[in-house]
RNA sequence: GCGGGAUUCGUAUAACGGUUAAUAUAUCAGUUUUCCAAACUGAGGACGGGGUUUCGACUACCCCAUCCCGCACCA
């Protein structure tokens, strides 16, 4: 397990502005969570660079955002109706409360009493709502569970105006809800959350050379935001735990305060979901090749990523404490590229008016260039360091009084606390 | 959902059936300070919500919410 205490990075998490309980004021909402000034942009960074590494710099890949509430044709098909409708049933004797279908016979299998079982009992993990005024059967809607059958149910109109070659993919960022029993670990299991999802169409002969470069891209992508493979835990899905329809599943786990746990998955779903959409709506799923050889149905490997949970690995990978002087130093080592705050400038003294001026034109004309820069003459310079180590800034930039003579600065590298001399026009090699 | 523990300034802690609820740190303003949380002055900031007992409840009791630990769940 992960030695950095979840309760240290929560603190951390809130004390700087990252995220905050959700409906905090009211005594908070189980299950949600909200992100502050600063957690907002390292999610964003991290969205974003997934987009860039994932739609942008590749020529096979479409991105999509698909409304969250769905025709609820869509979920009879996908099998989430009945999926997520569990019976559950609880053993009078010990109180535990089980899946109807994990049961065999009539022993429970944690007391191992007979016979103690009560009625069964509905638990869906859906959130249900009515579209209209008027609450009836054929108003009945759910939030999204997952965002994958948005990609699904659009696969033919992507086809269609796009007519994309195979191996191709859909790609999308956005929010899914599920009526979890028990929201656990921080950000780790909520209800409401956030998913950056893939489904990557074959050829079904192709399917076992595109799902390992689907391992070999993930990695990549996880390297970016500082997670490298030996953070992670690849964990082959048998056949007996992976869905029916799945002939391979990875979880990518990582090794979180609570334990190892799921990170991402990577599931070749065989062509499960487009033949229950093409049985459902009657509309062909399939693909036509353009050397006019036989249209088929394509299989999918779908790379499922969570962003929440991506977050709280960086932020659990990146807290770090030292001692400096004497006196503990807490800093997040976060890579540059999604630090919130990637450059904070500082007079060395701001109570000389020739100090502030210049760092003020530093300030400008780097905010100009970078956006992420922060303006900090708070306390001394010592606590403003720490300041910035704690919200993971990685380069601190001081206007001394050399500086009013030879246009230099000092830029001050958060991990190794070291400093170097450099010239103001020289700041943007440094930082970049 | 079940069992156990908890909930007091942003954070971390303290105290008390009865004065203005304390301390550290953080935050903000000012003085000072020539590179790693120095010092000084000042300011703002909390008893999770509801109910009961009581002359009086942050404190006791009940209900609810949230968090933590364990169990179960995680299609």
């Amino acid at each position: 397990m992960s030695d950095v205490a979840l309760d240290d990075i929560v603190s951390l998490a809130k004390r700087r502005g990252f995220i905050y309980q959700g409906s905090d004021i009211y005594g908070g909402l189980a299950g949600t969570w909200d992100y502050g000034p600063l957690g907002v942009v390292l999610k964003r960074n991290i969205e974003d660079l997934w987009w860039q590494t994932f739609v942008e710099q590749r020529d096979d890949m479409y991105g999509l955002d698909a409304a969250i509430l769905m025709n609820q044709k869509v979920w009879e098909a996908s099998g989430h109706a009945t999926g997520f409708n569990d019976p559950m049933v609880e053993c009078k004797n010990c109180h535990s409360r089980l899946r109807e279908d994990h049961i065999k016979g009539d022993n429970c299998p944690v007391c191992g009493k007979t016979g103690t079982f009560g009625k069964p009992r509905m638990f869906n993990m859906m959130f249900k709502t009515n579209i209209g005024p008027i609450e009836d059967d054929n108003s009945v809607s759910y939030l999204r569970p997952e965002t994958a059958q948005g990609i699904f149910t659009n696969f033919k109109n992507v086809v269609d105006t796009l007519s994309p070659d195979l191996p191709f993919g859909i790609a999308q960022i956005g929010k899914a809800f599920r009526n979890e029993i028990s929201p656990r670990d921080f950000l780790f299991r909520a209800r409401e959350f956030e998913q950056m999802e893939i489904e990557y169409f074959v050829d079904e002969k192709t399917w076992k050379t595109e799902f390992d470069k689907w391992v070999k891209d993930i990695y990549a992508f996880l390297s970016s935001i500082g997670i490298d493979k030996s953070d992670v835990n690849e964990l082959e899905v048998s056949s007996a735990d992976r869905a029916h329809y799945s002939k391979r599943t990875i979880d990518f786990e990582f090794d979180y305060s609570f334990g190892k746990s799921e990170l991402l998955g990577l599931a070749y779903r065989g062509d499960f979901d487009l033949q229950n959409h093409q049985k459902a709506s009657g509309k062909g799923m399939e693909y036509r090749p353009k050397d006019s050889s036989k249209p088929f149905v394509p299989h999918v490997i779908e790379p499922s990523f969570g962003i929440d949970r991506l977050i709280l690995a960086v932020l659990s990978n990146t807290y770090s404490e030292d001692v400096q002087n004497g006196e503990k130093r807490t800093y997040l080592k976060l890579p540059a590229n999604i630090a919130p705050v990637k450059v904070a400038i500082s007079p060395l003294l701001k109570n000389k008016p020739e100090l502030v001026k210049k760092s003020k034109e530093v300030y400008v004309r780097l905010k100009k260039e970078y956006g992420a820069v922060m303006w900090d003459d708070n306390g001394n310079i010592g606590k403003r360091y720490r300041r910035q180590d704690e919200i993971g800034t990685p380069y601190c930039v001081t206007i001394d009084f050399d500086s009013l003579k030879d246009d230099t600065v000092t830029i001050r590298h958060r991990d190794t606390t070291k400093q170097e001399r450099v010239k103001i026009k020289n700041l943007g090699e440094k930082i970049a």
